[in-house]
RNA sequence: GGUCCCGUCGUUCAAUGGAUAGGACGUAACUUUGCGGAAGUUAUGAUGCAGGUUCGAUUCCUGCCGGGACCA
């Protein structure tokens, strides 16, 4: 539609005489009674003369022979582009109006909504897919948590965020490859089994939860000044290196113990999540082929100093600045199997396109890190994205798995769950259905809550405040599809043959649902879960209205045929739009 | 100190350079013989400060103030 009135406005021009070429918008003014699509051809015309005037002295017979017509502010302009577009209306557009400045507003005829909501019936679960990447290739990677820590808050969200824009790209068309990459090796790990040795419990029958605890322990000493944690500090070095050459048969032990447990933990959350991974990557895995590769490009990428290998990032980019890839010791860094991990991915899968999401405080050290790899490899430069995501925070500071003060991902959600059963406990509906639902909603007050703002920007931790179940919130959108399935399944045996009459007056609810693929459109060009959230909102709070104002199952209304059509169109569209959040619709709640 | 990001109702979050800056929470009223009240209706209330560009600036530019990230 957007396009046709281009060409409508288009032609008006060429009409009207003006033949500067101008680069007008067309747009969804953000209120309705501004019809549903606005214009701002006139105002940028009139700009344009401004400048011509000021171009030629004001030399009044040059302009009016390059502009065709005289006008002399952008409203007296837009009133004559209205006369000439109304000589020819097509049968979509019920009407022209000028207003404001010089807007001109198109409203659409009641027939125009009518056909979207037989276009939504048709193409069901399509409905809102684009062909944009169709044919394309995209890897994300993201959730990136590390075996022998916990899995916190900001494992959760970076989880949410990364899954639903996999599945934003995955709805323009593209083939979706999902990865995940986690540190099995380094200090952090040496921390935790110095802990679980001195913890001097047997590991048999421990879960996650404890390795977290152990880890905590280790990491506490490693960073105390206390002869106690001096100590610690030098045996967690040695089982570093031991976990490196794998040189201690006990310590092997311990070792893939634990990182079968907690991989295993993450596996279970997934799966509540609604992710599931094609590719694990190992930082060990990586490191061996990231050091190969630092090596091979000395000196033409990095260069060697005091004994350490290096990329003088400033030295392309004064906004960038120098890492090191091998340290003086010879090891590689998280930089050198960063690398391996870029390369990796494309060899292979040789992915069109490559987005890597992380916590916002990676963004500078990625940025040094791509522009490496894109002197090794120049053509991948184009083919990496970084997507940053803000912290979780408590409202007094930043939180830290290495100080211990982390709310594990598993608690949280246990939270969300929790308060859906209170919520539940009245009413009839079987235990262990109420477990179901309080997982499907529990999980979406919690995805919601991070989905609805924008990436980067940081989400404060309050547990009273950051699960909602009320007003702009997932429980919101999953209740409102609910009722609205409620009236479909009571109407399904009623006969509706002398009930087919077609309103004339269009509500908000329809000048929302053909919006949508608009909507994830704008949201895979910006690569931004939020606007889905934020149009969903509208959209549901558009029904609730809308339920509000009509009897839908009642005998007199003559348009119930048509009303549970449009209810099956919202039904569709929420279902559709809650999947690109990662979230379900229960049947009942 | 350098580079980058961010300052919007009391709180939390929106707004491709557009129209009266929009939701949610909170607060104050109201709606249930009507199909699910986790709902709806109404009221309340904000662009850090000072300039600039523009027909038009929350948005772009400059300076200042305040917060954060990375680097040193």
């Amino acid at each position: 539609m957007q396009h046709k009135i281009t060409l409508l406005i288009k032609e008006a021009l060429k009409n009207l005489g003006i033949i500067e070429d101008v680069s007008f918008s067309i747009e969804h003014p953000a209120d309705f009674k501004n019809g549903d699509y606005s214009t701002n051809v006139a105002m940028v015309a009139f700009r344009g003369r401004r400048q011509f005037e000021k171009a030629i002295d004001g030399d009044e017979n040059t302009i009016n022979v390059k502009y065709g017509v005289d006008f002399t502010n952008p409203h007296k302009l837009a009133e004559k582009i209205k006369i000439e577009l109304e000589k020819d209306l097509p049968k979509e557009i019920l009407k022209i109006e000028v207003a404001g400045a010089g807007f001109i507003n198109f409203y659409l005829s009641q027939e125009f909504f009518t056909e979207r909501v037989s276009e939504i019936l048709n193409k069901g679960e399509e409905w809102g897919k684009n062909k944009i990447l169709e044919g394309k290739k995209v890897m994300v990677e993201y959730t990136d948590p590390n075996p022998f820590k916990p899995f916190h808050i900001g494992h959760l969200m970076a989880n949410a965020i990364g899954e639903s824009i996999s599945r934003v790209v995955e709805f323009s068309g593209a083939n979706i490859i999902r990865a995940n990459y986690q540190g099995d090796v380094g200090p952090h790990v040496a921390k935790a089994i110095w802990g679980i040795i001195h913890s001097g419990e047997k590991v048999e029958g421990k879960n996650a939860l404890w390795i977290g605890e152990c880890y905590s322990l280790g990491a506490t000493l490693y960073e105390s000044l206390h002869p106690k944690g001096v100590e610690a500090k030098k045996e967690i070095e040695v089982i570093n290196k031991k976990i490196y050459d794998r040189s201690d048969e006990e310590i092997n032990k311990i070792y893939d113990w634990g990182r079968k447990v907690t991989l295993d933990a993450f596996e279970e959350i997934y799966k509540l999540l609604g992710t599931k991974f094609e590719y694990y990557f190992f930082e060990s895995e990586m490191a061996p082929i990231g050091e190969k590769i630092v090596r091979e490009n000395v000196p033409k990428v990095f260069n060697e100093s005091d004994g350490a290998i290096v990329f003088h990032g400033e030295n392309y980019d004064k906004k960038l600045h120098t890492r090191v890839f091998i340290n003086s010791q010879g090891l590689p860094t998280y930089e050198a199997k960063e690398i391996g991990l870029a390369l990796t991915k494309f060899e292979k899968e040789n992915p069109d396109l490559s987005i890597t999401t992380t916590a916002i405080e990676q963004g500078e050290y990625m940025k040094v890190v791509q522009k490496a790899i894109s002197l090794v490899h120049p053509d991948l430069e184009s083919r990496m994205k970084h997507v940053t995501h803000g912290m979780m925070r408590f409202a007094d500071g930043k939180m830290s798995s290495r100080k211990g003060n982390v709310i594990t991902g598993e608690s949280l959600l246990n939270d969300s769950m929790d308060i859906v059963k209170e919520k539940m406990k009245d009413s009839k509906i079987s235990e262990e259905e109420k477990r179901q639902i309080s997982e499907i909603v529990g999980v979406s007050a919690l995805k919601y809550s991070i989905l609805r703002s924008s990436l980067g920007s940081d989400i404060i931790y309050d547990s009273e405040k950051s699960i909602s179940f009320e007003g702009d919130s997932g429980p919101y959108l999953q209740y409102t599809t609910v009722r609205a399935n409620s009236i479909l399944n009571k109407a399904k045996d009623l006969n509706t043959d002398d009930k087919k009459e077609t309103p004339e007056s269009v509500t908000d609810l329809e000048k929302y649902l053909y919006q949508f693929p608009e909507v994830v459109e704008h949201s895979y060009e910006t690569l931004q879960p939020h606007h889905v959230a934020t149009y969903l909102t509208e959209l549901a709070s558009s029904f609730n209205t809308f339920y509000g104002n009509k009897q839908i199952l009642v005998e007199e209304n003559k348009y119930m045929d048509y009303h549970l059509n449009l209810i099956k169109a919202f039904t569709q569209t929420m279902k559709n739009g809650l999947w690109l959040l990662g979230i379900e619709v229960p049947e009942r709640m």
